[in-house]
Parts: structure tokens; sequence; C-alpha cells
DNA sequence: TGCCGACTTCTTGTCGACAATAAAAATACA
DNA sequence: TGTATTTTTATTGTCGACAAGAAGTCGGCA
């Protein structure tokens, strides 16, 4: 007898965790887009779950800033906010510079493997011109670093700031070209250097310098994209 | 006829943001003690609601790390981390410095009202001799600053820092003196000063000095408190 | 024809109940 | 008497349903 029946997919704890880390990742990398509305009813309906679990999804999801809610209306994706782009690349720029910082003083032989490795998979995308993989793996390389210089907060922070790096980077991956990423991995190679000879200063410069390079080109991004919007028909 | 029967105190959607500030001030304020066992079901009772709204406000206060859920098991106000004081200093010393040179930067001339009424508030707390108020005031002067200074990832950190920091201070505040409060009230002063100058670098150091200051001082509580465990009878 | 108000509908916020899980208690056994 | 195992119990995670708001719709009136 096959009893299959209603079998929930998920682990009894394990319901919100997976809605909220799937909803994540979709939002970050634009699967859904901002300013889409979330309904409650729909993800229910596609997870298989109650409203309720949906709901403590959502509500981590909105404590993050990645989806707003409206009281008592509709909730929907966060949008991008360019008008404070900013702040966000000041603060960008110097979580690049004290976490790498941290690294090269608090680093363990053990933490220099984890990030070689990555290192080495966001060299593969690059060499395979896989935009979305290497917005994905450059990520995870400075999270590492992030992570070998032992502070919480700075990680978090950090990690918060990357992962709404990568929704803007989305937005304009198609322009991406493969000039600059190159020039990303000789920079992140010095970088690892200075980390493993403990040089505090050059992991500090280094990290500004390439924060620079990737404000720069965000910001070339945004400007290139106003220009064709300056050119619409009048 | 006198109808008031079970006539909900809160407003639709404002159930779960006053238990989440009620909660929070309490886990603050220490009126709920770290590792405190949170029942789901004595909330419900206290706030008169149903405990989904109770179990949403918690997960807000476990996404900023308030309160620990053990999965299918208890959950608990958060402890206090002394073992990763290190890491919470020194973000909070960054922050300070940040925050304060940003004031210095981009505040606007309303900004200052607020921020000397704050200090206003500080310096009466001080003269009273009223430690918590003394406490809470120094956390909304630092904010208002952080606010000042327009960026709101910073200020979102920093904000978290100091909460985080006022659980702390109530553990010692008996052991308060208020000698150094009033020191607190000078500095102060010159960091208005500062800000009101637009001169970032002063900004900046008296920003440090401060945190130094603060630092210092409940190190000196924390060692004063481990010498007193170190002496238990054995 | 254009604007205002009642009505409908759709989504969210809240509720009480049930099921699963882990700790605690009770029992059996060596 | 101490340990292993089963049973109980308490608490969490999940569910389906109901009620309150807000947006959209329709009709009335100037």
């Amino acid at each position: 007898m096959d009893d299959t029946e209603k079998q929930p997919v998920h682990k009894r704890g394990y319901g919100v965790s997976t809605v909220y880390e799937t909803l994540r990742n979709e939002i970050i990398e634009l699967k859904l887009a901002p300013g889409s509305p979330v309904d409650e009813q729909q993800l229910s309906d596609r997870f298989a779950l109650s409203r309720t679990p949906i709901r403590e999804a959502l509500v981590r999801l909105a404590a993050e800033g990645l989806i707003t809610t409206l009281t008592n209306r509709t909730t929907i994706v966060s949008n991008i906010d360019f008008l404070g782009l900013g702040e966000f690349f000041d603060a960008l720029t110097l979580m690049y510079r004290v976490t790498t910082r941290l690294a090269a003083a608090n680093h363990q032989a053990s933490d220099i493997d984890g990030i070689r490795a990555l290192q080495l998979q966001f060299q593969t995308a690059v060499e395979a011109r896989d935009v979305l993989g290497m917005i994905a793996t450059n990520r995870d390389f400075h999270v590492a670093i992030a992570e070998a210089g032992r502070n919480r907060y700075y990680t978090d922070l950090f990690t918060r700031l990357l992962d709404q790096g990568r929704r803007i980077l989305r937005l304009y991956y198609s322009s991406f070209n493969d000039v600059l990423p190159r020039q990303y991995v000789g920079e992140h190679e010095d970088m690892i250097q200075a980390i493993i000879n403990h040089d505090i200063d050059a992991a500090d410069k280094l990290a500004a310098a390439h924060a620079d390079q990737i404000v720069s080109q965000i910001r070339s991004y945004i400007t290139a994209d106003n220009r064709q919007t300056a050119r619409l028909p009048l």
C-alpha cells in the first residue's frame, strides 16, 4: 500500500527556513522583480504549506529589508533605492576595508585554503565568462575573508551589503564586459598575499582600491542606463 | 448595555509591533534575564493575543539576535556573549567614529536642535544621578548624531550595538560611580561643537576618545566582576 | 458627464485546535 | 541501587477558518 498521501516534503522545524532561503535567493537574483507584490496565498500553494510559516519567513525577510510590508495592505519586494546609493557605497567600501584588514590581522592558516578555493571558483567563472557565477563567487570570496577577520558584526553587515550589491549588479549584468573582471582576479590574488603576510596596511589599501573599482563600475552602469532613458523620443 | 466584551486593546495591525517593542525594551533593560526561557503561551495570556502574533514578534527579535530559538525546543533570551566582547568593542568604536564623522560632514542645521535637546536630557540625568536614565539618554544622543550623519547602514548597526551595550551596562549599573559621567557631558559638548563646525577630523578624534572611555569603563566593570567570582570560597 | 458614497471582494491579521518532537517522569531490569 | 527503556507531558510548529481593512466596483446624484 502506497501511502504517500500529503507527506510534507519538509521536516518539522525546517518549513520556514526553506521558504526564507528560497525567497531570499530569488529576491537577490532578481527572479522576483523589485516592487512586485508578494501574495501569501500564492506562496502557500507553491510551498504546500499553511500561511503561518510563510508569514514567519516574510517577517524575517522584512527584518532584513528585502521585502516591505504595508500594514493591512499588500507586501512587496523592496525596491532598489537608487537615491540611497551613496550611503550604500560608503558603507560597502568601509566594510571591504575593515574586513580585509581584520583578516590580515586575525586569520588562521586554515582560513586561507577556503579563501583560495573560492578565488579559484571566481577565476573559473571569469574564464567561462559566466557573469552570474562571477557575481555569486565574488560575494562568497569576500564573505570568506570577512569570516577570517572574525568579527561577527562586520561580517553580518558586509554580507547584507554584498547581497544588496548582487541585486544591483544583476540589473546590469548584460552590459558586463570581460575586461575589468580579469583585473579583479589579480586584485584578489594581491589581497590574499597581503592577508597571508599579515600586512594590514597593504590589505587595507588593496581592499579600498578594489572597492573603488567596483563602486565606479556600478556607477558607470547606472549613468549609462540614465543616458538611455534620457534619449527617449519626445 | 455595556458591551465591552473582549474588545482587543490593540488595533488590527499593531498587535505584533506592540509585543515586539515591549519585549525588546524588557530584554534590553534586563527585565528579562539573559538565558531565561520565553514561553509563547505565557506571552499569549499576558498580551491577550493569540500565539500567532506573539510568534511573529519573536521571529523579529530572533532576527535581531535578542532571543535565541532552539528548533523544536525552547526559546530563550540571548545570553550576553562575554567571549565576543572584543568584536563588540571594535565595531562599537568604529561606529562611534564613523557616525560622528558623517554628522560633521552631512548634518543640517535643524539636526543640531534635536541633538542638543538629548544632550540636555543626558546632563539632567547625570545631575540627578539617574544611572538608568543616563544609559538610555546617552544612547539616544548618539543615535541622533548617527541620524544626522545620514547613513542608514551605519545608523542601524550602531543602534543595535548601543542597545547591546545598554544590556551590558545594566548588568553593572550598581557600580556606576558619578565621576566619569560628568566627564562624558563635556565630551558630548565638544562633539557637538566639532559637528557644528563641520570639523570632521576633530569629530573623529573626539568620538574615538569617547568610545575608548566607554570601552575601558565597561572593561573595568567586567574585570572587577571577575575578581569577585575569582574570590569564591573554595 | 463627472463626482461622491455604499457595496463587494480580496488580502491580511488573528484565532483556536491539532500534530510532532523533545524533555521529564515513570517503569523495568540487571 | 543504578541504568536503560518506555510513557507521559509540556511546548513548539503547523493548520484551516474567521474577521477586519482597504482597494476596486457599482450605482446615485448634481
